[in-house]
DNA sequence: AATGAATGAGATTTCATTCAT
DNA sequence: CATGAATGAAATCTCATTCAT
């Protein structure tokens, strides 16, 4: 029972396409239903596959979804991996990674809603691959963070911790709420307000009233 | 899912020690297994009651799973609403509000795990009334942050509704990870640094804003 | 997965009648089709209970299969147990218990088939309880044959284990004939041909030994 | 299952080789894991060659393990014929046909394991080719039996098929047994054992007391 | 001749749920 | 009220087998 060797450790096995499709539609589908609502013949009808062919490409339900973040989260590590070095400071950067996090739901419902309502609660998740990914993911936050603290943009005294977390906590509430509710329609759009919010806090600023300088010109000279 | 009538619709039906005898056991065996593996008779077993009992007090497994938070949110919000009238200041209030809310998840690990990793995946406890008693909660919040407002404690430029999202989001969050990872150990022990950040925010020198100066020339030179 | 409390340990479990009625109906699907061919579904019309009743009282089709020696087994000892006391002499212990064995299997033929061409080649039927009481039903033979050891009735230098190999080996041998090409019609009326045979061997004019003769001459003439 | 056009009747088809490949991995992984539960992917991993290959060459699983005993038991039957008429008395053959046949499942454990356990409990395995060998072979004990009859070795009343079905009984229920409990550890060593009590029989020697013959002599001479 | 890839076809098993007592 | 007993209804997963290359 304890398989040294996984039926099918990497994806790549035999037709990588219909692999992809075969994730394609169960992201569909588990977006649409849930986990256990969802049936493999769901998939499989929408992948125009048989059942059995899936359990080719994939060892069961489960690693079917587990497998489904790998590819999209790789694509969007590539980019900001490739992107940041453009950006000039942490703040800056900060902006860009919030911005990309919410467009990758934004522009990925089917994957949001997986894995906000489905992944995200199952621990056995965590022990993925995927999850490893997602976890980087997460110190190029923590990166940015230390980044602007030593750079001066950041207070020195920030919990990097708490910020990321509230960081995420913060997207994912959000894109949880699109999934849900549909509510906020557009997440990106969001970005400034989380992003300034985030960086000034919400404390009023002690009531900046314009300093009035009166200035009297006297000229003394005789002209 | 829209019982027109509902065979159950007052909890409180027969023995209400027996039935919250069978929440309490639900949620420990949801908060252990999960909503699926969660067998009925594992609820059975662990409240001493036969599993057609169970039946009796709640119409469905999903029923029951939905009755959990109702008893413990109530509370929670009495207490609030009784405290909540002698803190003084929005921004002391909100710190209490954050306080309260890690608190209630921290005290109850079985019922946080319950909400961050079943109900909060599952689309139709939104249609339930135990959500309506969540979203009156959140309201709390948006009171609190209205008021600041109105005080001049918060922004005037402040977006309640951000920052609402990133005190929940924030909060979930950490519960999250705690029932998974265990990580933050203890969570009220958060309250302070997260209030902080969000209220003076994690820019450097903060109130480096500069200072409006109105220049008034006054020239009493004779032309 | 290691259940130390089986579900169902004690056959009793509920409706004692329908756990015999499942029994029997399994008996004689497995007996019809073999342990692989015959469906649950099969055992449970045959049976008049639906396929979920039969998980009530039986954990495994596997299990479902082991439990059907026990009963039919256990009245086959009792009643060994009764009458062996009242017969006389090991050999005429030893042709009843040839006897018994055989009508054991001629009367449930049912029951042959399903020993002979299902139990015997089950490798995990070696740890099963009902085993158990056959290797105690074994132990009968080796009792009786010690027994005629020392009687004698049968040769000091006999091997009881290779005579209960013989006379098992040739019952199981007919028994499984019969089954698969209903051969020996009667099993029963071969007891006293396999048990003259086992007795008397196959050498012929046995007993050719030498007869000792005592000469005694009386001479009674006067010399 | 009869099929009027047998896919490829013979073996020999193509690469014998392969062939031989093939049966020998079937033979060792249905000795290990039973028939149902063995599966074409192993034996094709242990044949190194594809399942589809095993097609190429057995039209079917069940084909695949008819096919195992032919080779086998041709050969063994082959040395049988070759020695059988070097020696002298039928006692002396039955020996030999025991000490071969308790040879031959000694020295091809697996295939002892494939025929005890699996083929023995198969119907299907009568209507084959491969059961005619067997059946040939259990003339040849036959054919001794009566040699022993007429030559006056053996009883006149001797059943052969008795004998016989005591012999084979025997000899199976002794390879069953090893095969599953690996208890008689040696098989050959048995031959005597067996055959001694097969032809003596198990009875006691009737007390052979002395005859005491009294003579008298009576001298009728006139001296 | 050999095989990689695809699938048809089911059977076992599990529970939530009901109902008669 | 409480429950023991019965079951309906599926869904996952497994392989033997086929076929195009």
């Amino acid at each position: 029972m304890t398989n040294a060797t996984p039926k099918n450790s990497q994806k790549n096995l035999k037709n990588p396409k219909k692999a992809a499709a075969i994730l394609k539609a169960a992201e569909h589908i588990f977006a649409q239903k849930g986990f256990q609502t969802a049936t493999i013949s769901d998939i499989a009808k929408k992948a125009k596959v048989s059942e059995a062919t899936i359990y080719e490409y994939f060892s069961s339900k489960e690693e079917l979804l587990f497998a489904i973040p790998a590819e999209i989260i790789h694509q969007y590590q590539e980019k900001n991996r490739e992107i940041l070095p453009y950006i000039h400071g942490a703040a800056n950067k900060l902006r860009f990674l919030i911005h990309r996090h919410l467009g990758l739901y934004q522009d990925n419902p089917d994957y949001a809603n997986v894995v906000m309502l489905i992944l995200k609660g199952n621990p056995n998740f965590l022990k993925t691959d995927a999850y490893k990914i997602v976890q980087y993911s997460a110190r190029n936050y923590i990166q940015v963070l230390k980044e602007g603290m030593e750079n001066n943009e950041f207070r020195p005294d920030m919990e990097p911790r708490i910020v990321r977390a509230m960081i995420w906590g913060t997207i994912e509430h959000l894109v949880t709420r699109k999934s849900l509710l549909g509510k906020p329609e557009n997440l990106t759009s969001l970005t400034d307000s989380l992003f300034e919010t985030l960086f000034d806090g919400i404390r009023a600023c002690p009531r900046q009233q314009p300093v009035n300088v009166n200035i009297h010109v006297t000229d003394s000279r005789q002209s």
